[in-house]
DNA sequence: CTGTTAGCGCCTTCAG
DNA sequence: CTGAAGGCGCTAACAG
């Protein structure tokens, strides 16, 4: 049996009064008698009528729907955009499409065909790592629905974009390795598409000139984030004739792992070598030592760029500015950069 | 300026020939004349022509758009499954819509009538803590929507579920605890409520008296799942004067609470105190040491389920059989339960 | 092979 | 206050 929806058709058939009548009572209008809206809404009550989204989206050329495209949904971060977004959503009443693309390109962009398809009227959208064309995300601009990017954000498109400041972030980690006495200080970088690898390479890249420490080609490996690779840059690091003393990862999930395969040598965190990772995820709290990183305002960064978002619908898109909302970082430290003193288990 | 969109009517217009023809060309129906066809083929890509699935859902009563309710979107679970679930509904030709209800019974209750309005044409739920009337997805029984319970379900609905055996991994989780010679196994049970919880609860209770453990009620602890009230519990447990040896957490987050609250004690673990959690949630294999748990196919919970559902689409209601799928859990043994010796930093 | 017509469920004129 | 008619974008049935 298909789905038999209860339509404004059958409620006027049951009552015996015009479909318009029907009509004018479920959307509050004044001009009905309160006697027959009362029964209408009693009967719609009754039948569990709900109204059909896609007739009042084929008139109003709405959709009440707002797509989100992510990269991926592994860590905790985007799921916590995603409830951030959702929340801000809901309240005005629009419903939310997620689509997630595995960091694969072709998906990415067979994600946002649906959206499309499926009439959303805005996008929320940080970008795979892989991606380097736009085109189906600029065909958005043109057909004048709204786009807010937010963390990987594409530099060639002039829409809202709601970002952390990456640079600065980086500087004051990698500034907090230099003050805490480390001078070889290595750095598990992003690939060189993703504008986020750049800013926090070069907010690297300054922290060290600002102190006087060189910038070492050798310390400096970009990688594709593909964590199984993490192993082979570690291992390559420490057998240096002249080791890093401290590591800043380009994010916390290349932190963990590097964490990991640093114990597996033997060596002491932080005595030996010094970490910083950047995302402050799920985790890195209770791995130990206790992960120094980066504190992203996650949930914000979902709400305040479904806001930005929400605020460009039904605007001509004359007034439209491409806004940076940059959020507020902090860097959180723990005992991966300082030995603490735990009142935790004696070894 | 309102979004515009590209419709059949525009490209018919454009080439002066009918609506239907295009539409025909469009849709691949063969009786078009070729020539006709590249015309509007190439018009429709070259104007990034979408067709507006709601005007075609709204004649086949069908929105190819699937609900996914699950109760949280912060532990790495259910991001998941979903991801397992998308990846299934996509290869049919469906969307998912994702609503997360913060283990809040109003918020799912909203966000089920959400779902309605949308006409979704089938919706996987995990239900929230909380829920304990069911009249909200009962009505799509009622209405014809086919509706498949995972992880969490709901016993007194008569429909697909796809679980583990929840039993059955906690039986042999605290039977594991039992051969390592642990005699005093604590239980930190999730609410009861949750057939989920109990049937955790059952397989610890019978572990026990298979192995003629008294089983003690004071070291049974169901609680509301708010990590917050882990740390009163264990500070209970291990201030008994006759303290547990073991503890099996209902879940990961609860486990890896209770381990930072023990190590605060001073205590050791596995020595002093063996963990055993329920998940292999994200972190279980980096804390330290790492948490002996259960693991669950998460993915694959999330391809049956939606597998299942899509299976029911376009049935005869007649036809829904109220399978329930018990895919396969693995205990997982980590340094929680099990001394191992670890080829990382020296102590 | 192509055009015309009707209708999906709803809302919005326009007439009573 | 209420009813009838038209149309949103598309497809399907019915003519040519």
């Amino acid at each position: 049996m298909k789905n038999h929806q209860i339509t404004i058709k059958d409620i006027a058939r049951e009552l015996n009064i015009s479909k318009s009548t029907v009509s004018r009572a479920l959307t509050g209008h004044p001009s009905v008698k309160s006697e027959t809206r009362k029964a209408i809404l009693e009967l719609a009550e009754q039948l569990d009528y709900q109204r059909n989204m896609m007739s009042i989206s084929l008139i109003t050329n709405k959709s009440y729907t707002i797509g989100i495209v992510v990269p991926e949904f592994i860590t905790s971060f985007f799921p916590q955009v995603v409830v951030g977004a959702q929340e801000e959503a809901a309240k005005a009443g629009y419903n939310v499409l997620v689509s997630q693309s595995n960091d694969d390109y072709a998906t990415e962009v067979a994600n946002t065909k649906v959206m499309l398809a499926n009439r959303v009227d805005g996008i929320m959208v940080s970008i795979s790592k892989e991606t380097r064309n736009f085109d189906h995300l600029k065909i958005f601009q043109r057909k004048g629905i709204p786009i807010v990017f937010f963390n990987r954000v594409c530099d060639e498109m002039a829409v809202p974009k709601v970002v952390i400041d990456d640079y600065d972030a980086a500087y004051h980690a990698v500034e907090h390795l230099v003050l805490s006495g480390r001078k070889r200080i290595a750095h598990l970088a992003g690939p060189e598409v993703l504008a986020i690898s750049r800013k926090r390479l070069n907010g690297y890249i300054d922290a060290l000139k600002k102190h006087q420490i060189p910038v070492s080609d050798d310390l400096v490996i970009p990688y594709d984030l593909n964590l199984s690779k993490v192993k082979i840059y570690i291992k390559h690091l420490m057998g240096l004739e002249n080791p890093p003393d401290a590591l800043f990862a380009v994010n916390d999930p290349t932190a963990i792992e590097s964490m990991r395969v640093i114990k597996e040598l033997g060596l002491r965190i932080p005595e030996d070598i010094a970490i910083v990772g950047f995302g402050n995820n799920y985790g890195s709290d209770f791995i130990e030592p206790g992960l120094t990183t980066v504190n992203q305002p996650v949930k914000e960064i979902g709400k305040t760029a479904m806001t930005l978002l929400l605020g460009l619908i039904d605007k001509d898109t004359a007034q439209w500015r491409a806004v940076t909302k940059t959020l507020d970082t902090e860097l959180i430290i723990r005992g991966s950069t300082i030995k603490q003193e735990l009142p935790q288990s004696k070894r």
